[in-house]
DNA sequence: ATGACCCTCAAGGAGGGA
């Protein structure tokens, strides 16, 4: 079973790339975030044509994150938990059952949180401590479970083709990094770094200053698996050329292999 | 080089992104 990432900025400027790319990769199962529009402007219907039940947890004009999957759905649940007044969608939770057994998974996108420090940066921080807590919940089920998306966080200097330019940056400030940690230390494995220690693995390039002609980039997508997904990790990636595509997304898919039978 | 983008929307600049 294949599972991947990919903050596409806008689904609608992106479906092209998206159809393109499905058909090249063929994941069974998508993550998307930032798809910028409500759950009645989604294009639901090209992407039912490529065989994916559509799950959507919406927002006008900001954020708003999606899942496709080839198996169908068995539940799906919107929103993390932790604070009823919070509207920004922002996370996606699914639950979808294979010949050997259930896979869980999540699509979110984890709050930029600048300017740091501030109140957008205090934001970030209780998300990622609300994202902590039902992060350890579900471990109790001792599922496969893939949490995916837009992190928006720089876990390691390796991560950055420049660390320095980013040490102010709400990215890779070290509670950023300490509250990843505390993610990661509770069980789960980030998928790429299982599979490579190399630097120069990114997922976004700014589409300013000629980030992406430089490869000055950063990698804040990831796929963070529970010991029960991990035991069955078989391969991790990055479509780095997904990049250079016309009209590209500034951030490009991540996936990972499972050793679990799809569809 | 103090420069270089892209997306959304009660639609012209403003706000958000990273």
């Amino acid at each position: 079973m294949r599972i991947a990432t990919w903050n596409v900025n806008s689904i609608r400027q992106r479906l092209d790339s998206l159809q393109a790319w499905l058909k090249e990769r063929a994941p069974d199962i998508v993550c998307l975030q930032e798809i910028k529009c409500q759950d009645h402007d989604f294009p639901r219907e090209p992407l039912e044509a490529l065989g994916y039940n559509v799950a959507v947890h919406g927002q006008k004009t900001f954020n708003g994150v999606a899942l496709l999957s080839k198996l169908p759905f068995d539940e799906v649940a919107p929103g993390l938990i932790g604070d009823d007044g919070d509207v920004q969608a922002r996370f996606l939770e699914a639950l979808v059952s294979t010949k050997t057994g259930v896979v869980r998974v999540v699509s979110l996108y984890l709050p930029n949180g600048n300017p740091a420090p501030g109140d957008k940066y205090d934001y970030k921080l209780r998300w990622m401590d609300r994202l902590i807590a039902f992060a350890a919940d579900r471990l109790r089920l001792e599922e496969p479970l893939v949490l995916a998306g837009d992190y928006n966080v720089i876990p390691t200097p390796l991560d950055a083709k420049r660390p320095e330019a980013w040490v102010n940056d709400a990215l890779f400030l070290p509670q950023t990094r300490e509250k990843f940690r505390a993610l990661a230390n509770l069980g789960f494995t980030d998928a790429i770094r299982a599979v490579s220690d190399d630097g120069g693995l990114y997922s976004f390039w700014d589409y300013q200053a000629g980030a992406w002609q430089k490869n000055d980039g950063i990698r804040i997508d990831h796929l963070m698996l529970s010991p029960r997904a991990t035991d069955k990790l078989v391969d991790a990636g990055i479509d780095k050329h997904v990049r250079s595509w016309d009209k590209p997304s500034d951030h490009v898919p991540v996936w990972v292999d499972l050793a679990i039978e799809g569809r």
